[in-house]
DNA sequence: AATAAAATACCGAGAATTAGGTATTTTCAT
DNA sequence: ATGAAAATACCTAATTCTCGGTATTTTATT
């Protein structure tokens, strides 16, 4: 018997694979949340075999939800349910140590696989995840590379994607404008964009936000 | 017996909410599609008494699927399925002539109860919808009237979130860069963001691109 | 301890955006 | 056909962003 818990903002879909789930007779589902802190409380008394956790949601998201359980030394086997088939994603998903990922898309035949797969301490990934991802590893190391902000860069591309100027963004972080100045220029040379509003759109696009 | 076709990307919702509605006796799901070309193909052929519709879908998305099939002169009974509670997009379903609303974070009580309502020719929104859409015409018209962009107004933000300057919108419209101008800036006060960047941020978050 | 990467800071010139207007012509619906 | 909304166009000044650099200090890793 595997013991399930979803984590998903919307009813609809814990609903569905509850029911999905349900035909299966292996598969139990003991509970479930609609957002990441609810989902933190109720897993101090929960434990369950398989996290089934949904990646896009608001206020804390999937990737964070798995930090904040690693944090409490709470490790668990989990299953991350995709929308979108982002290989930056995947790649942060991996280093997480999460063991799987299936995109909102696949049938229920991969659900069902990847759940027992991932119960038995193996990993699954759909093959479109693994297929995107190997495709951004053929790009040379270089080129990906050229595409990875640091932290100080995210940071400062948030606060650019809402509506900070340069003088806002330097006295919020309590460095120089110039300074600001240079992240920018680098953050812009970096992703290949030619100004600002590719700036943001990357932001949105690569959901920092 | 209310027979209903789904429309969504997903597939595990589609496959989720076909196992919620095979629990329900006078329900019988007797097709679905992945996308709205795919749907308006089917749809052809098959007759749904309710036509069950994601409204996020890349593509063709559930508004304009609906549109598509007001032309071809197909009028079906039709409940939308969103992901976010936006009273702008709850204006235009309404005036699409759209029957129900039904949030994605509903429960499956809700669903049914929508499906029957709008299948015996009445009309069902949640709850949450009615109440965000209240709130929302609370607000003077005029407030309203500003978040609502003309046509050369969309136009022009896209070009800006796709990384144009105000000159080179300017000759792809074949316009004068003073008019780009005036557009971007009516744009911005309309918007109440405070720069380019809010403006870009609108474009993806109302989704115009 | 050495090295590389990241973060910091500075300068100047040119390009683009923003804010403050005003004003005419088109388009569209009543 | 008339009025309102939309689209067009222009002007100036201030601010902000962009691009070309260079260079030092911190932080992290081997």
């Amino acid at each position: 018997m595997i013991r399930i818990f979803i984590v998903d903002d919307h009813q609809v879909v814990i609903d569905g694979i509850s029911s999905i789930l349900s035909e299966v007779e292996e598969i139990k589902i003991i509970g479930s949340a609609l957002n990441g802190l609810e989902a933190l409380r109720k897993l101090e008394t929960e434990s369950p075999d398989v996290l089934l956790l949904d990646i896009n949601m608001p206020e804390m998201d999937g990737i964070q939800l798995v930090r904040a359980l690693k944090e409490k030394g709470r490790t668990l086997n989990t299953l991350v349910l995709t929308m979108h088939n982002n290989p930056q994603f995947t790649k942060e998903l991996i280093a997480e140590g999460v063991q799987g990922c299936v995109l909102k898309n696949a049938g229920k035949k991969d659900l069902i696989l990847a759940i027992t797969e991932v119960n038995n301490g193996g990993s699954f990934y759909s093959e479109a995840v693994t297929d995107s991802l190997k495709e951004s590893l053929d790009k040379t190391q270089e080129a990906i590379d050229e595409v990875q902000l640091t932290k100080r860069e995210v940071e400062i591309v948030k606060l650019i994607a809402l509506e900070n100027t340069t003088n806002e963004i330097a006295e919020k972080l309590s460095i120089s404008a110039y300074t600001v100045d240079t992240h920018r220029k680098n953050i812009i040379n970096k992703l290949g964009v030619k100004n600002l509003a590719g700036l943001v759109r990357f932001a949105f696009e690569k959901n920092l936000l």
